[in-house]
DNA sequence: AACAAAAGCCGCCAAT
DNA sequence: GGATTGGCGGCTTTTG
């Protein structure tokens, strides 16, 4: 819920329109108006979701898992299906695709949710579409994202959608630089990814550079890459990044070797030379450097099963 | 664990 | 005149 609601919430500031275009409402199930997140965080809804009359620009609904509760619990799926007739466009985030499913919005639709959850949505709900590995899915006017901080990638995108590219990449520079994903993968932001070819021409360097940290990523081969001297290169990258390229570059390299570390059993010199560390010795030095633990003491407290 | 070579970093200055 | 760029020298960090 948080971070679409920053999404247009930033959206209103930044949109530079006399008045602000998106107006937000936390709605509640409950008589009180409370809303308690799986976190135990408590909110507070303006309203009940009962006394809430359309037309509706744009209805969320985001959830987490423990769809057994939700998807049971017919009032909030009626409301849901009540609401969504008096909306303009509908949208999930995370669980809260199940919630969709139960009211039959996703009937004969693609969509999608949170990694984890994607095989129970299918088999579930044999008449949606699931596709997995997907950051969010539109498919008419119905909307849904993968796991938490997805539902800010599709935020950004219905905020293109209304305002233009330029509103969503500066809501996006001003919330993020770019996400980690949930599902073990690095991915990248859609929207940042795009904004490459506009001001940033390093975006695409940094999502490369953490799709493959083998290549060579030296100064002087980054800026020959961007058409920059060293001295130059090196200055803007701090600039834009706010760190110095290595610094930078042995974060990526220490990320992807502690994913492998964590998922497969490949030994330390492979895993190393997998990453672009030049020999399993620096990848110990830079693992100390930046986590304070060595690749083989990392495995052992991390690996899965 | 020690050490030389390589790479990175940054202040300064000149050119654009 | 300010902003961006590129080169140099010297110091620090990293690597093999």
């Amino acid at each position: 819920m948080a971070g679409p609601w920053d999404v247009f919430n930033a959206a209103n500031l930044l949109a530079g329109l006399p008045s602000e275009p998106y107006r937000l409402e936390l709605l509640s199930c409950s008589e009180d108006r409370r809303v308690e997140t799986v976190g135990g965080m408590h909110l507070v809804g303006r309203r009940n979701i009962r006394a809430c009359r359309g037309p509706i620009d744009t209805l969320i609904v985001p959830a987490s898992f423990g769809f057994e509760r939700v998807t049971s619990d017919r009032a909030l799926i009626r409301q849901v299906q009540r609401l969504a007739r008096h909306s303009r466009r509908v949208a999930s985030v995370c669980g809260g695709a199940f919630v969709l499913a139960a009211a039959g919005l996703l009937d004969g639709r693609r969509a999608t949710t949170h990694w984890r959850g994607c095989e129970e949505l299918a088999r579930r709900y044999p008449a949606v579409k699931v596709e997995p590995d997907r950051i969010f899915v539109k498919d008419g006017n119905v909307y849904t994202s993968a796991g938490v901080t997805a539902g800010i990638d599709l935020a950004l995108a219905l905020v293109e959608e209304d305002l233009g590219r330029g509103v969503a990449l500066s809501v996006a520079q001003d919330l993020v630089m770019f996400l980690r994903r949930p599902g073990g993968q690095t991915q990248f932001s859609r929207i940042l990814q795009a904004q490459n070819a506009d001001r940033q021409p390093l975006q695409e360097l940094l999502a490369r550079a953490a799709e493959r940290p083998d290549e060579e990523l030296t100064v002087e081969a980054m800026a020959a890459r961007s058409h920059m001297s060293p001295r130059n290169f090196a200055r803007v990258f701090v600039k834009q990044v706010g760190k110095t390229p290595a610094r930078f570059i042995e974060q990526v390299r220490v990320d992807a070797a502690r994913r492998r570390l964590e998922e497969t059993n490949s030994d330390l010199e492979c895993v190393a030379d997998g990453c672009g560390f030049g020999s399993a010795n620096s990848m110990r030095r830079s693992f100390l450097r930046v986590l304070g633990v060595t690749p083989g003491a990392y495995r052992e407290r991390f690996r899965r099963g």
